[in-house]
RNA sequence: CGCGGGGUAGAGCAGUUGGUAGCUCGUCGGGCUCAUAACCCGGAGGUCGCAGGUUCAAGUCCUGUCCCCGCAA
């Protein structure tokens, strides 16, 4: 098919590589404009447009695609299916029924739960056991187009929001191909959402990482693997931001939240419900990311608590 | 030149008012032990990020420079 591909992060990377090993045809690639990135501010183009130059594809990086030089544009290539993929953008009404086959979207949740735009990250941090990754026909909402295919993904106990997310980009890529596959031969009946089952993965701000003790361990973990690798779960200690990169939750007695309950050989931190957590990957500002067993043996905290 | 923290043995850190570097772990050798990641004894390993300057003397003060990290964007 001629396709129109749009997306920005890595996870968008992989379907736009399945569909050229599928043997469509990529006519165009649109991804998000290059923005500053870092302490530098060093003007970094997003990974999808990076893969498509080197595939010799060309890149567009409108700052909106609500004019009507990007309608024209779309309208001369003319393309058969539009694949959106994590673009970062919501597509206007007109866009959409432009394509024979519309639009079609990957996105990283068993719809219509976790709508919006950090499915994976909030997947875990909710404790999900099982999410997965749906294909569906874009419509003016906000992920609440009919959905096409499905795709079930465990969610382990070890899982990061990066581990997770490189496994649903490869599935999603997957999907995609089985779901243009079934369009082109008219094999897949689109179906509505249940609306009411609904509910949002709202955008992952920084603050969303900060720790509460007082959870127990089990969701005071679920938010660290879920935040990692960014923004990452984090509270204070000494006066100074610590990031927690790792963890494994205890059964504990007598923890009270947030309490250094042991610094020696390991660090372990009182949380809710009696339980504790052993912190084991962390970075305290101003040092470098370490294992706790690292840290430890040249620093120990001189307050009691945590946050 | 946005604000702040930091670059000292393989790893993580101390180094007070400037006087030829210490700690924990690891590592090597020996001992103890049925055995060990445990314990005991001993050893190796550092031009203190780099370049200048002040000084009788600088990791420790001054200047410049590179790199890392937190915040802010």
């Amino acid at each position: 098919m001629d396709i129109v591909f749009m997306g920005t992060p890595d996870f968008a990377t992989q379907s736009l590589q399945a569909l050229l090993y599928a043997g469509h045809h990529i006519q165009a690639v649109f991804t998000q404009p290059d923005k500053p990135v870092g302490r530098k501010q060093l003007l970094t183009p997003p990974p999808v447009k990076t893969f498509a130059i080197k595939q010799n594809i060309p890149v567009y990086q409108p700052q909106s695609v609500r004019t009507p030089d990007v309608l024209e544009q779309l309208r001369t290539l003319h393309p058969d299916v539009c694949a959106v993929v994590a673009y970062g953008k919501l597509l206007p009404p007109e866009l959409l029924q432009l394509p024979k086959y519309g639009c079609i979207n990957v996105h990283a949740s068993l719809l219509p739960k976790y709508r919006g735009a950090a499915p994976i990250q909030w997947a875990i941090v909710n404790g999900e056991q099982t999410t997965g990754v749906t294909t569906m026909q874009l419509d003016a909402g906000m992920d609440t187009g009919d959905i096409l295919l499905q795709a079930q993904e465990i969610i382990h106990t070890q899982d990061t929001a990066q581990t997770l997310g490189e496994r649903l980009a490869a599935l999603g890529a997957k999907l995609l191909c089985e779901t243009l596959s079934a369009l082109e031969q008219g094999s897949v009946i689109p179906q509505p959402q249940n609306a009411t089952q609904a509910t949002y993965a709202p955008i992952i701000k920084k603050e969303d990482g900060l720790i509460d003790w007082n959870r127990p361990a089990s969701a005071v973990d679920c938010l660290i693997r879920g935040l990692n690798i960014w923004p990452t779960a984090f509270t204070f200690a000494d006066g100074k931001r610590l990031k927690i990169f790792g963890a494994h939750p205890l059964a504990w007695s007598n923890a009270i939240p947030g309490e250094i309950v042991c610094q020696r050989e390991q660090l372990i931190i009182g949380c809710g419900q009696n339980t504790a957590l052993q912190v084991l990957d962390l970075q305290l500002e101003g040092s470098k990311r370490m294992q706790a067993a690292d840290f430890l043996r040249g620093k120990q905290f001189t307050c009691h608590k945590f946050g």
